[in-house]
DNA sequence: AATCAGCTCAACCGCGAAAGG
DNA sequence: ACCTTTCGCGGTTGAGCTGAT
């Protein structure tokens, strides 16, 4: 048997919300606050409709301090940053983005995002395909914790396994082109089986910033180009640590905690969001650098 | 002008988690 | 400890829009 419904749905307005019932909905709230009961909202504010759709419609456009649409570029690196990092986590990757919703958020990346990702990747794949033999180079000279992930030939990308981040979604439907997008980049299942690797080769100059030619899997493109930018914005989110200087805090290099480095507001969020995403690969981080000790009360605000 | 395909995004659905009795 | 109710989340759907043919 399954779940009762959460109101008689052949009794309440369904579908698109007319402008007298935003208002009612908007005065209601204004007025006298949610309640705390959103199933009881409706009525109290004299409207025929579910709670849920009450809920949804004021937390997804009639709240205050709502954007709509226009994305700025570092708008689009923070999503893809969180993405490559912790997979679907829409509420949490809005909390991030001042006046953006989970829906939204969800909705620009299903339907522009991703495939500037998906076009950026099959260039990063190409390249990995034609230089397999030194896939161990991929982390670089940078004395840093990075996963290493084999070189992934293309004909096996219908057949990956969601990547580490879509691991961690306890609803986790990504899709053959999602996994072989992300999973390419931070593969080998860091939560399931943790594969760090310390390179420890000739110190990098301080602050190295490794340039697009260095990792790109194409030529670099004239400026303003589409794939450019993709490529620019997954790579970004690689050396984020260095951008940020999150070593104090992460072993450098450590793309879990790299991910997260501009986007939170302290470094006691960034260590804990890194430690309640990727348990396993934090275990590891503090078994590898000892002067980073694993910090009590962890996870309060992220799950 | 008509038709079609692709895209966008608001809204819905169902599930697990949390809260409360 | 258990059950019920409610919340919050992520995936999916479909109506409306837009551009191409």
């Amino acid at each position: 048997m399954g779940r009762a419904p959460c109101c008689d749905k052949a009794s309440v307005k369904r579908g698109p919300w007319s402008p007298e019932e935003d208002e009612l909905l908007r005065s209601y709230v204004q007025n006298h606050g949610t309640g705390g009961n959103w199933i009881a909202l409706p009525h109290k504010a004299g409207l025929n409709r579910c709670g849920k759709s009450c809920r949804l419609r004021w937390l997804n456009y009639l709240r205050p301090d709502i954007k709509h649409g226009g994305y700025t570029e570092q708008e689009d690196r923070i999503i893809c940053s969180l993405y490559n990092s912790i997979g679907s986590r829409w509420s949490i990757i809005a909390s991030k983005l001042p006046g953006r919703t989970d829906n939204d958020v969800k909705n620009y990346w299903n339907t522009k995002l991703k495939k500037k990702a998906i076009v950026m990747h099959q260039q990063q794949q190409e390249y990995y395909c034609h230089h397999s033999g030194s896939a161990g180079g991929r982390g670089r000279d940078r004395g840093a914790l990075v996963t290493t992930p084999p070189p992934v030939p293309q004909s096996q990308c219908a057949s990956m396994q969601p990547s580490p981040a879509s691991a961690s979604s306890a609803v986790t439907t990504a899709s053959g082109s999602d996994a072989c997008s992300f999973g390419a980049m931070y593969t080998s299942s860091t939560l399931q089986a943790p594969v760090l690797e310390r390179y420890d080769g000739a110190a990098p100059a301080p602050h190295h910033a490794p340039s697009l030619a260095e990792f790109s899997p194409a030529p670099p493109t004239p400026a303003g180009d589409a794939n450019s930018w993709a490529s620019t914005m997954v790579l970004d989110d690689m050396f984020l640590p260095e951008l940020l200087g999150a070593g104090e805090f992460f072993p450098p290099g450590d793309v879990f905690g790299g991910g997260f480095g501009p986007l939170l507001q302290d470094r006691a969020s960034l260590q804990e969001l890194s430690a309640c995403y990727f348990p396993n690969a934090q275990a590891e981080m503090w078994a590898a650098a000892d002067h980073v000790k694993p910090p009590a009360g962890m996870c309060h605000s992220f799950t």
